[in-house]
DNA sequence: AGCTGTATGTTTAGAGCTAAACGTAGCAGT
DNA sequence: ACTGCTACGTTTAGCTCTAAACATACAGCT
């Protein structure tokens, strides 16, 4: 992954920008940039997690939505994009890999009146999932273990605040 | 960029887990999930707003590293790996484009007794950047502005702590 | 029936990244 | 000098993604 030295702080970029461009409007970067190292902290860490285990988020993401759905494990590929963060073209490339591996199966339509294509998870995916889940979710635990339950409920009702609130004004750009 | 529905909350994540695995250690989803969308809300917006002044990310990251240093602007490619999130071998790739943009030069080494490359801003980069930052950390302001002053540094406080934490029990140097 | 618009998926070209191989420059010990 | 070691940077192969083009099915009109 990325072989950082030292980190320069948040507060310090802030500064650096006041220093060098007086009244930079800095306010957001206490708040973005630690957002976007967590990110790829906990991003580079569930790939090392997976790697182990031979394989990748990208995977494990399209099969936890599925397991997740509940019997029989089968959503439609418009349903995976909606649960994921990635485009249509991408869901459709990560079951290819997927069904190549055995992992998922492509089906006909679940109801007539839709041409949708159900995907749905083999014995083997499942299997798989089952295998790892609590893998990555246990070490995922054990990172955000340094706060105690109450520091967490605060972060996490401040962060869905948030996001809520970013959302709010992308949709309606002021 | 995503043209996700109505996403699902990671409480509900976190239910549906239970309902479906109980006992699954589903503890740090409330925390992760909304970082790592959070992440690519703004990492998504910010593309939207440079891609309107003809620019990219990548290049504006490398860009704003070189220009927060101060005069002369010059930093060599190691410098520029530390302070960025990226491999060595992108920043390579990456000053290789803004190089044949004239944006950066590539200049001898530093001092004698190393043979590390000097990274400069040009004129025509040092312009860019003061075009666009503006821009794009005023944005950013708007979309975290939802959050009143004490919950923004409450959140910032707690994001700090967390990756302060995270990164000791990974090990990666911090 | 024949059109047209909408919804759904897939395919393709191109971007940027990582990991790993590679090429060198300086330095230390012998 | 010779050897090996370390630091630094670049290059390359391969990966996954996005955006956009494409293909196709269905539904509503006329």
């Amino acid at each position: 992954m990325t072989e950082f030295g030292p980190q320069i702080e948040a507060a310090e970029i802030a500064a650096a920008w006041q220093r060098e461009r007086p009244g930079t409007p800095t306010g957001s970067i206490e708040i973005v940039t630690p957002i976007l190292r967590l990110a790829k902290l906990f991003a580079d860490d569930r790939a090392r997690v997976l790697r182990a285990a031979g394989l990748d988020s990208a995977t494990l993401d399209l099969l936890s939505v599925l397991r997740r759905a509940g019997a029989p494990y089968a959503l439609t590929t418009r349903e995976l994009t909606r649960r994921t963060l990635v485009t249509a073209g991408a869901i459709s490339q990560r079951v290819a890999r997927a069904e190549r591996e055995g992992l998922v199966e492509r089906r006909g339509t679940p109801e007539p009146g839709s041409r949708a294509v159900l995907v749905s998870l083999t014995q083997a995916g499942h299997a798989l999932v089952e295998r790892s889940v609590d893998a990555v979710l246990g070490r995922e635990a054990q990172l955000v273990g340094g706060l105690d339950p109450e520091q967490r409920a605060a972060l996490s009702g401040l962060l869905d605040r948030l996001l809520a609130d970013a959302r709010s004004r992308i949709g309606e750009p002021s």
